[in-house]
DNA sequence: ATGCTTGGATAGTGACACTGTCCGATGAAG
DNA sequence: CTTCATCGGACAGTGTCACTATCCAAGCAT
């Protein structure tokens, strides 16, 4: 197909599908001539994933075209693969070392790391950006004066446990290598507006039921 | 205290503690001469709650004014300003009416808030933005072909609601109706990245143990 | 032959969250 | 009383991000 019907069917303008095949988010099309180009099934099913992981998920431009490249890299191993998607979070910069919010936050994690008996990943001192996020969030609690030890973190690190059991088994579904890892980018990305929109809606529940 | 000394207890440069000022995320300081402000506690806590909220949060500046201002809004009841964190959210627009994705999405939904028992909000037609986010999220994973009804979406949302009661018990901690408020927003917004973080860490966890 | 469409290149847009610079007034030091 | 750094306020400027508008020459359809 061309690029107007590869925008009329994934709903996406053609100038933005145009801007995706600059910044390296789509392959580009077979060409047939020297001003129009072929596409296909997989070109669409690749741009309106694109769309997902950027509109719903909020995923940047950047890190979304790092994502798609890690889950095509042949030369890694499909663990590996799994996890590219979880490293191109948004990064937030190093943190603080000095300060005593940051400090507190980070035993508060390691000890919760240690009760749930998850190893802490790479290295000793290279945290995941998930890692440091989770000490960064921690730290704005503790700044403001929440409880937010290893007790209360606990519930919501097993809660967390068992969304994973649940997401990986939906990723063994899929078939094939490549569906594996796509699903997996995907249910990451995609199921984080689910989780967070219901957490918000159970909160006006139980506060309705409450008050 | 000066605005530098905020400044330097907040570790939020002066320029952009003017910028809150402007765009009303603080009041105002107490003018102590023509040139001269005395700001207090309260506006240092008030000020690493909203950057809490934009940082860690990722809340829009305007968000986060209507968020604050709903707060201090007296003629409003406990209950409905106990909301008012939940109605800030990234609206994210109207839904496609005949999109079919949508209307499996929409359905999906309907059902799983019948077997949650959830009433649905304000009214029929009327939905929360978390309720049209979900939609809208639904509608994206149902577009890639991937397993997201309401059987799916079941134990996310018994999470959800066991989040909601550990949630509201830290609310409830506090002593007064305005500190209720206070850590039901930050509590809302800043456990969010702390619950995302958690569930890529499981992922990763859980994907190693698999492989 | 003609006129519309295509894909590619490049520059521009608007929202967002700051940030830099200037200013006159002021408070503190000598 | 003078000097001089500092203060708060106003306003324009910056960098980033995700597009979007415009232009162009080369085709394709009629």
């Amino acid at each position: 197909m061309r690029l107007a019907e590869l925008s009329e069917r994934s709903g996406v303008s053609t100038a933005t599908i145009k801007y995706y095949l600059r910044e390296g988010l789509l392959q580009p099309g077979r060409r047939v001539s020297a001003t129009q180009a072929e596409y296909g099934e997989d070109h669409l099913r690749r741009l309106r994933l694109v769309r997902a992981l950027i509109q719903i998920g909020g995923v940047p431009v950047a890190s979304a075209r790092e994502v798609i490249a890690a889950a095509e890299d042949e030369s890694l191993d499909h663990h590996l693969r799994l996890g590219a998607a979880t490293r191109a979070l948004p990064s937030a910069g190093a943190l603080a070392e000095d300060d005593p919010a940051v400090e507190t936050a980070r035993r508060s994690v390691g000890a919760l790391l240690e009760r749930l008996g998850w190893s802490c990943g790479p290295g000793p001192d290279v945290l995941g950006p998930a890692h440091r996020r989770l000490i960064d969030s921690v730290a704005a609690l503790v700044r403001l004066g929440y409880p937010c030890d290893t007790e209360q973190l606990l519930p919501y690190g097993r809660l967390a446990a068992q969304l994973a059991v649940t997401d990986l088994d939906m990723v063994e579904e899929q078939p094939t290598p490549a569906g594996q890892i796509e699903a997996a980018v995907a249910l990451t990305v995609l199921y984080e507006p689910v989780l967070l929109s219901l957490r918000r809606m159970a909160h006006a529940q139980e506060s309705a039921r409450r008050f």
